[in-house]
DNA sequence: AATCTACACAACCGCCTTATT
DNA sequence: CAATAAGGCGGTTGTGTAGAT
């Protein structure tokens, strides 16, 4: 005998979230805050289960979600950390800011899984690839992308420019359990979902921010672009650094060496997971 | 223009851990 | 201590879309 499934499934909505979901979730989120996963659904009209709903706040309406593409930087933190922790992504995932463990763990397995192969590292021990192997992938990767299709030119992984995310945000910060203050609305507290949403931009290559949005309440425009904003979280996430400035390769690098430190002088798991661990609290 | 293919990533599923009774 | 509920995690799948044919 299991425990009960999370939700009955009969009757609920699966699938892609739709604008007037996710509104409603906010909107609910809002008032009352996160957590009550089981409850919040019938509480906020919504026909989801509540594991649908937390995935979606989690991995893509909270408001400090870091947008736009991974840094190099990043890149090489999520590497290093996992040669460290392996497929751990939350904890990975904690220790950078504004991305979630389901985006790096997508990002791991299209892109740094498949580019450290083809760097000949094995992606998951982090240790070089014996020949054979070696050019087993290598030949396969060829043959995959060679032999019926001539004319595409060999790909030496062209860096993407991720296009900014859709994303549904409210102008005003979400208030309760967490406290942000995002991009700035004009207007301060109010019905947030009568407020006409501010068309914010900025531009600087810095990535302090990049914002569009459009907000009409009678069809399903109201979705923001947004590329790497940055909501200031002023929450319990104190240690989180922001990325995005000067500083970020010398802190990341000084993470990574807390956590060399930490294996040379401790071997125990244990003890490894529990620092990890504290620096998320 | 229509169809096919590969890719990216959002969402789901099942299991594990932790909290509560 | 056992049973149950709830939260959280990682693996996997499904869907939308861009690019190729």
């Amino acid at each position: 005998m299991g425990r009960a499934p999370c939700c009955s499934k009969v009757g609920l909505h699966r699938g892609p979230w739709t604008p007037r979901e996710d509104t409603l979730l906010v909107k609910y989120i809002q008032a009352h805050g996160e957590g009550h996963w089981r409850s919040l659904p019938k509480k906020a009209g919504l026909l989801r289960c509540g594991k649908s709903c937390r995935l979606r706040w989690m991995n893509y309406l909270r408001p400090d979600i870091k947008r736009g593409n991974i840094t190099a930087d990043e890149d090489d933190l999520i590497i290093r950390l996992h040669s460290l922790l392996g497929n751990r992504w939350s904890l990975i995932a904690g220790r950078l800011p504004g991305r979630t463990d389901n985006e790096i763990k997508n990002y791991w397995n299209t892109h740094l899984s498949k580019r450290l192969l083809s760097q000949g590292t094995d992606p998951n021990t982090h240790k070089k690839l014996p020949d054979p192997v070696l050019q087993a992938v290598r030949k396969r990767k060829k043959t995959s992308s060679g032999a019926n299709k001539p004319k595409k030119p060999p790909e030496p992984e062209k860096p993407k420019i991720h296009l900014p995310k859709p994303i549904r945000v409210t102008p005003n910060s979400v208030q309760c359990t967490n406290t942000f203050s995002t991009v700035s609305s004009s207007q301060g507290g109010g019905e947030v979902l009568q407020l006409p949403w501010t068309e914010y931009v900025n531009d600087d290559e810095n990535g302090t921010g990049f914002l569009t949005a459009y907000y009409n309440n009678n069809d399903d425009r109201d979705f923001i672009n947004g590329s790497d904003f940055e909501c200031q979280s002023h929450h319990h996430h104190h240690h989180h650094q922001v990325l995005g400035t000067e500083d970020d390769s010398d802190s990341l690098d000084k993470l990574y060496e807390e956590y060399l430190q930490l294996l040379r002088t401790n071997e125990d798991q244990v003890q490894l997971d529990s620092f990890a661990e504290s620096l998320l609290l």
